[in-house]
DNA sequence: TGCGGATCCCTTTTT
DNA sequence: GGGATCCGCA
């Protein structure tokens, strides 16, 4: 797990600090001014405007407490956040305080919340046997093979890829603007390609709408049209929510924003917490411009602001403070600590990209013989790639870590491959875990595997149909081996999740080794897949639809990072998935232009804006240390150009806020 | 029709 | 360095 300090750091009061002579929690000690008329704001629109580090979390946790103090029937508390880890980690901080009556609160990702509502309205939006979720690498997969259909008639033009695709599409939903606009701002490449992009959105929904398939984007728009559209169901949740509370608001688009105001009316308590300055999923369709109209969507909106940060040492705020000030942000705040001392933050030029990783793996094994433990230590970058090399260099450390971010466990072939062998088996209609499955199977090629699907569609009884349906080349022995499979797992009494698991990795692992060398690795994945799997039970759906919504976050790779032995790790982050956790000591690498912020985004001032808040989100992660690193020069494939200038955003560091550092292990002893 | 090999492309962040 | 695509062979 990724324990960030934050989770260490934080120690409930004691008894004696926090409560009156009555036993009630003593609100006002434990919080500072603003906090605390956060905490304790009655009914109505709340807007929080909290800084990074200003005790935003904690200001949430407290008021879920004082209003479950308070008698407000838990699960009538809507706590919406950005990931259902944060959620959760609330509700257990203000269970800590309080009682494990905060563990009733109502709670989740919007996704997730949109989930458990459309499985209880399925009905009503035209989906009555059910739905299946479809995470983006379905999507896409789903996306190709329509690709396939419409082709390319037209001369010297190639459609998008499927992930481009994927990106158009998602980008229309959540924005709202239309296909043809976004593709002509966007993507003008391709405006010769218009119609035939077109013609795939129209079937990729078509086609969802057959299989009873909701993507990411699916569930926020049909949550969107039960509430506008169904005015009774959206009568009956408003009136059961009583106070909503959301949280990283700045994140949020345009659909969750109307969501939001569709579950408040008429009585409108909702508080929403978030800082514009950390508006960081722009790409995804979110408008931190949502933050700026709240008042606006709410009249009477009282603003609360945030400024004191219990985080960072002032040399780091300083830097932080730097870093965002040529920011156009609106909501204009005055950070300040009263933490003194601490060292300025450390620029460090390192000679190349291998000086850079070792100058890491250096400095945190001196951290280490310092007595500071690697979970308080974290390494954080632009994109998941950024690392590779460095993740190398701390193996042959033997410094062991935990890597978030980026390509997740669930996403890898075989753990996908493993997960469509049970779908087939929970909604026999889904065609591309069809493909999936019979593709591996060999002498099965695309066609085979359309001819067979059909059949067992045509059979109408589940996924046991591939026994009885007639196909073609009469005997192929490893299709009876699938056959056996369907068998067994058919045959599994109850249905138990995990059973089912083992029986399809004894089928898969002759498939693995041939496809794999390195097989023994996947199977590790596999078998922790499989532990997951134990916690459902015989909740076949609800496994698939939490591997969907909320896949374990963590990448597997290497030998250290998979042992479980290890309890005190690294954190090699993402900078997004690292968002509202903080650590002892950071390490934020490549800061070179051209990576960070990244070419593609060089010529778009708004995303330019974006990259800028990333790296403040990063800086601000810090409590005591923070080193910023860059290569001095590197060969970028991607642009074919040599990259040397750090990141353009240091410039805006006055040079006496950082202590400047050069790096060069040919140089060192 | 399946499959392996060669070649040309682009390479971000996540629910 | 990986995916999409094309081509030739079984």
């Amino acid at each position: 797990m990724p324990l960030s300090s934050e989770t260490i750091s934080f120690v409930p009061e004691r008894a004696s600090d926090a409560r009156l002579p009555d036993g009630r929690i003593d609100y006002r000690k434990v919080l500072n001014s603003a906090q605390y008329e956060a905490v304790t704001f009655g009914a109505g629109p709340l807007l929080v405007i909290a800084g990074a580090g200003s005790g935003k979390t904690r200001t949430l946790t407290y008021r879920v407490a004082r209003l479950v103090e308070e008698g407000i029937t838990p699960s009538t508390i809507l706590l919406l956040s950005f990931t259902r880890k944060a959620s959760q980690e609330m509700l257990r901080r203000a269970s800590l305080l309080l009682d494990k009556r905060c563990q009733e609160v109502s709670g989740g990702t919007f996704h997730s919340f949109a989930n458990g509502i459309l499985r209880r309205f399925a009905n009503r939006i035209g989906f009555p046997q059910g739905f299946s979720i479809i995470d983006r690498a379905d999507s896409e997969d789903l996306i190709s093979l329509i690709r396939k259909e419409v082709g390319s008639a037209d001369e010297g033009h190639t459609l998008p890829r499927k992930a481009t695709l994927a990106s158009i599409f998602s980008r229309t939903v959540n924005t709202g603007i239309n296909l043809e606009d976004i593709i002509y701002e966007e993507y003008p490449h391709f405006s010769a390609q218009r119609e035939h992009i077109q013609q795939i959105w129209q079937l990729y929904g078509t086609r969802k709408h057959e299989h009873h398939f909701l993507d990411y984007d699916d569930l926020l728009v049909y949550l969107h049209r039960l509430l506008r559209e169904h005015e009774d169901v959206r009568e009956r949740l408003a009136l059961h929510y009583e106070y909503l509370m959301v949280d990283e608001y700045q994140d949020t688009n345009r659909i969750q924003a109307d969501i939001v105001t569709l579950l408040a009316a008429p009585r409108n308590n909702v508080m929403v917490v978030g800082d514009d300055a950390q508006s960081i999923y722009a790409f995804r369709g979110a408008n931190f411009k949502n933050i700026i109209d709240f008042p606006n969507r709410f009249p009477g909106t009282r603003i609360i602001k945030l400024e004191e940060n219990y985080r960072s040492l002032q040399p780091i705020l300083d830097v932080t403070n730097a870093l965002i000030a040529p920011a156009a942000e609106k909501y204009s705040k005055h950070l300040f600590t009263r933490r003194s001392g601490g060292k300025p933050p450390t620029l460090v030029a390192a000679a190349g990209e291998n000086a850079q990783s070792r100058f890491i793996v250096r400095e945190i094994a001196r951290l280490k013989n310092q007595g500071l433990s690697l979970q308080r230590i974290a390494v954080l970058f632009r994109a998941s790639f950024h690392s590779f090399d460095l993740e190398l260099e701390l193996s042959r450390g033997g410094i062991p870590f935990v890597k978030v971010g980026g390509f997740k466990f669930s996403e890898s072939a075989h753990i996908k491959d493993v997960i469509a062998h049970m779908k087939i088996l929970a909604s026999p209609r889904d065609r591309l875990s069809w493909y999936r499955v019979l593709l591996l199977v060999k002498k099965i090629g695309p066609q085979s595997a359309q001819r067979i699907f059909e059949a067992v569609l045509a059979e109408g009884k589940g996924a046991t149909g591939l026994l009885t349906a007639k196909l073609k080349p009469k005997s192929n022995p490893a299709l009876d081996r699938l056959k056996e499979l369907i068998t067994a797992m058919d045959a599994q009494p109850g249905h138990a999740v995990a059973q089912q698991g083992l029986l399809v990795l004894k089928y898969y692992l002759p498939i693995l080794q041939e496809h794999y060398d390195d097989h023994p690795r996947r199977i590790r994945d596999i078998e922790q897949l499989i532990s997951i799997m134990e916690r459902y039970d015989e909740r076949l759906d609800d496994f698939l639809a939490d591997m969907a919504l909320e896949p374990p976050n963590t990448a597997i790779s290497g030998e250290m990072a998979a042992d479980p032995v290890i309890e005190d790790r690294l954190t090699l982050s993402t900078i997004h998935s690292a968002k509202g956790l903080e650590w002892d000591t950071v390490f934020i690498i490549w800061a070179l232009d051209g990576r960070f912020p990244t070419y593609q985004s060089i010529e778009k001032p708004e995303s330019m804006e974006e990259e800028r808040r990333l790296m403040y989100v990063a800086a601000t992660r810090a409590q005591h240390q923070l080193f910023i690193t860059y290569p001095q020069e590197v060969f970028d494939r991607a642009t074919q150009s040599v990259l040397y200038e750090p990141s353009r955003f240091l410039e805006a560091v006055p040079a006496d806020l950082m202590e400047h550092r050069f790096f060069d292990p040919r140089n060192m002893s």
